[in-house]
DNA sequence: CTACGCTGTGAGAGCGCTCACACAGAGAAA
DNA sequence: TTTCTCTGTGTGAGCGCTCTCACAGCGTAG
């Protein structure tokens, strides 16, 4: 087995054309059962396997998908976003027979050399994750008549999943005004990232919906990492110390909550309740474990995998999809 | 721009012929300044990109390369480890103009669906993260004389890249040793995993180098995850009480025993000192922080990337890698 | 002045596949 | 019988590129 067979040497030893052996391997009806069966023993015998570039040569398809993380986005490669929804989309693609292709552009040259690739139309199709608010990428993948389908973010007129951040939020807010609390802080996420805004949105929602009026005094904001929630915290304890309750935009901001409000005597969750969103890794190991606001990720994965799919088959562009959040009382509430 | 521009395109328009721009995009040197110039200019011009199948079909080149997960290894995408290594691979991969393709296998069929994939010579190397002893792809990817690098694990008479996890325990160990722990106990990982096995010896190592006895009563066996820790720490506890020092072989055992201890009333890292493996985020998030040992798993993806690139450019076959780790001393040692 | 390099360029073949079309043969309708 | 389906198969072109070979033009040596 020097070289690979193709497709002339299996027709030639099953006594056929090309054009046959190609019928077959692309299942077309056009081909009896009794040809059918020969040729597929032939394959099996040479050990054939289509030429992919050769294929995509002709039909222009490549069978092949991106999924874009663009610039240097550490925090999309945190458990378990990032790899829920790796495992969502490589389950999905895997069953449609497509390849996942992962272009990571995280310096200006990378980022240069990916818009060259697409450009280059080597992808039938884009799969973005992304937190920005203005990335150019998904202009050009548009501009290139490329499918798309953003992941964890939104942007008008572009199809995307994402997340119920609202309604997630204000699960976690009516979950602990129906417990009792009465005076409910938050923590937000920064306020240029759309999940930020959604989080606080919901937890205005919650506070509404349970009667209890909105004070400026329990907003902190965060960035969604623990530093700043440290401060946020501290501020908070500062303005009103009778506060009962806390909603952070995040896993990490939730935990260093906890450790400031122990830190300052509060007991948790006798004293204090805290909820926080995403159940990472961390909240499920905290101590006591960390009741936060549960995202569908690998679902997430397949419904993007699914649209970009419907995109890529010609069908009519598919509307976004928004997945629901639910609550996941541990702990900590 | 309804079609893409091909080759020929750009020489008629270059008044050149087709050799000619293909010697130009290839960087040939036997072109002359004075036409090299023209022709990159009606490149640029006409926003020309290589097809990259029409390449491949000729060169039989893909300038792809295939990171394989195997089986359904929830633990390799934990965080840090396989963030890392991804960036790591990325990094080094786009440098030298190489695409990643990610293959996770995590159903038969899927794995049925990846073995007849790089059957097909669809990429030009391939590189493996897997813990596991006995995986059968290894064997399949070197019989089709595919380059191949195995990340996180060994196997004779393969190309990989490791931690030096032996040395990374004896770190730890001999730390503890040195301030002045007396009785250091251990929860191992599974021993069917090279790393748990590797860890256990560091772990002897450590002891002995201090001048200390080993102990059967002091080694517990755990399997990587809290659950089997909680246990191994309550019987270590049991039989001897004693002790003064816990290494575990990864984080989250590490954390279950920190939580074990205080219940047990230990104080931590006064009464008893624990050091966990593998410096995840929970450790560095832990209350206290959980003292570590540090892998460098970027430069661990790094590295696999140029083992592999060496061998795809036909240079002999590389030398095993293996890259230190080291002890990040935080709150609990 | 002829012969021989050497450099830069062009022409042609062919990589392995799909797809449109041609066409042979079997059966049904005229 | 002839004609017209219909089904199954073969044929040829061509996707966009690289690579080998041929060769024109020039300088330099014999």
């Amino acid at each position: 087995m020097n070289t690979r067979p193709t497709l002339e040497a299996v027709a030639e030893r099953a006594g056929v054309s090309r054009g046959t052996v190609s019928r077959v391997i692309n299942d077309s009806p056009r081909v009896s059962a009794r040809t059918r069966e020969t040729v597929l023993a032939v394959v099996e015998e040479l050990g054939y396997v289509p030429n992919h570039a050769a294929r995509t040569l002709v039909t222009r398809r490549t069978d092949t998908v991106a999924l874009v993380v663009s610039e240097s986005e550490e925090r999309v490669f945190t458990e378990p976003f990032f790899a829920g929804v790796l495992r969502g989309i490589g389950t999905a693609l895997s069953a449609a027979g497509l390849q996942l292709l992962l272009a990571m552009a995280q310096s200006a040259a990378e980022r240069a050399r990916l818009e060259r690739y697409l450009a280059g139309h080597h992808v039938d199709g884009v799969l973005m994750l992304s937190q920005h608010d203005h990335d150019t990428l998904p202009a050009l993948v548009t501009r290139l008549r490329l499918p798309l389908v953003l992941g964890g973010h939104r942007q008008r007129a572009l199809v995307y999943v994402d997340v119920d951040n609202v309604g997630g939020a204000h699960q976690a807010v009516a979950y602990l005004a129906a417990s009792g609390r009465r005076a409910i802080a938050t923590i937000t996420g920064s306020p240029d990232m759309r999940a930020g805004r959604d989080r606080l949105t919901g937890y205005r929602d919650g506070l509404e919906e349970a009667g209890l009026a909105l004070d400026d005094g329990l907003v902190g904001t965060g960035d969604f990492g623990p530093e700043s929630a440290a401060r946020a915290m501290g501020d908070l304890l500062d303005q009103r110390p009778d506060l009962d309750a806390v909603f952070a935009a995040s896993d990490p901001m939730a935990l260093e909550a906890v450790r400031v409000l122990r830190s300052r005597g509060r007991r948790v969750p006798e004293d204090v309740a805290v909820i926080g969103f995403d159940d990472s890794d961390l909240a499920r190991h905290a101590d006591p474990p960390l009741t936060t606001v549960h995202q569908p990720v690998e679902r997430m994965g397949q419904e993007m995998a699914r649209l970009l799919i419907a995109q890529m088959n010609g069908m009519p562009v598919p509307r976004p999809v928004v997945l629901p959040a639910h609550l996941e009382v541990r702990g900590t509430a």
